[in-house]
DNA sequence: AGATTTAGATACGAAACCGTCTCGTATCCA
DNA sequence: TGGATACGAGACGGTTTCGTATCTAAATCT
């Protein structure tokens, strides 16, 4: 069943209504602790130390700081980027890697390394992280690249997951393992070379099938 | 001066020995305790449980835990795949990137993913881990992207360094994020998609510079 | 033999973190 | 006004981890 990301509807009878501004700093907080210093450093004692608050009131709206961390990493994302197929194939994979990687180049991208990070040792993280971040972005990328399918801008041969892998794969690359600097200019050297290819444009027509490399 | 790597030569002068087996047992309960439950449940304690050893073993040699797991690291690893330029571009990247992934499917594979997680919330990790595995073996593969570039094999106005991270990005991604499985179809796949390109062969020869999108 | 060093076992204090609880106060509804 | 709920502050007991300190036994050198 996992965890509750949004911490109910809040329906209110009797007594004092909910501070909602509380539960907006205590996610804020979250998220600050999380991009300064990495999912494993934060605890709930900080965040409520940072949001100046009571740890009870934490542990009034959420379980644990699994499900603190979830619920900020899903808001803080929800501004959506754009994401809207365009009439050139082209046009639109060097567009998206760029803006994709803008938000990667700021605070979003430190705290999604975070997230990914507590992912390799929490599976309700990583769970969480695929439900309301990874699956929904990727299907529709993935229904984008389909019309170029269907339309020919793309070959049919290739398997759309693994186009968005090489989409996104190497962005997520150098946002974790930071050996070289995420740029714009990374992001459209990226996409040309997507686009384009390794072989020259003067070789065989299409890539060859695999022979030899199996089982 | 970052972590001491190898716990020294131990120039033995009186006493009792050093008894290597035990060292072993240490690197290899890291290793273990890595695999299974990820950088952040690793503890000196664990390690010295499952070794079979007091914890003033492991504090006499190693300062703390990132120095052993990072040793470990270091030693799991070393049997270096084989990286060699092939006659062919495409089968160079093609067999490469098969060997490669075979590796991280493996025990290796959930070793990497951990030590990448550690790295996100300990600068001592991060750089050790670049130090000792990214940086050497993205040389070698650096170079020989090169030498293909030299003999036209490669066009000559990409960005290597794009094209280390085309190669492996996407499979630290599907590593980390897990997504989808790592096979060995995945890599077949993504080396043909690497080499051909998105673009249908038909298309103009070269992919067109840049336009307005930068700043 | 005696000095020296490694090693296992374990106790230890300090600190961090967890999750719960209480208390006093603030804020709303009926 | 009184009941109900939210909040900040902080104490709490329990657990975990850290890194150190002891103590005993083993192994090796001089």
């Amino acid at each position: 069943m996992g965890i509750e990301i949004t911490c109910g509807e809040c329906v209110h009878k009797a007594g004092r209504p909910r501070n909602e501004e509380v539960r907006t700093k205590i996610i804020e907080a979250a998220l600050a602790l999380l991009e300064e210093n990495g999912y494993a450093k934060v605890t709930c004692d900080a965040i409520a130390q940072r949001a100046g608050c009571g740890k009870a009131t934490i542990y009034r709206w959420w379980p644990n700081k699994a499900a603190v961390v979830i619920n900020a990493f899903a808001e803080s994302v929800s501004p959506e980027l754009p994401n809207e197929k365009l009439s050139c194939l082209r046009d639109y994979v060097s567009g998206h890697l760029q803006r994709f990687t803008r938000v990667l180049m700021g605070r979003n991208g430190r705290i999604l390394a975070a997230v990914i990070a507590g992912a390799q040792d929490d599976p309700e993280v990583a769970e969480a992280f695929l439900a309301h971040w990874m699956r929904p972005r990727r299907a529709v990328s993935r229904r984008i690249l389909e019309e170029y399918q269907n339309e020919g801008q793309l070959p049919p041969d290739y398997d759309i997951e693994i186009v968005l892998d090489a989409m996104y794969g190497p962005l997520h690359f150098r946002l974790m393992v930071r050996h070289e600097q995420l740029t714009s200019e990374y992001a459209e050297g990226l996409a040309r070379l997507i686009l384009g290819g390794l072989l020259p444009r003067n070789e065989v027509s299409g890539p060859r099938p695999p022979e030899g490399v199996g089982k």
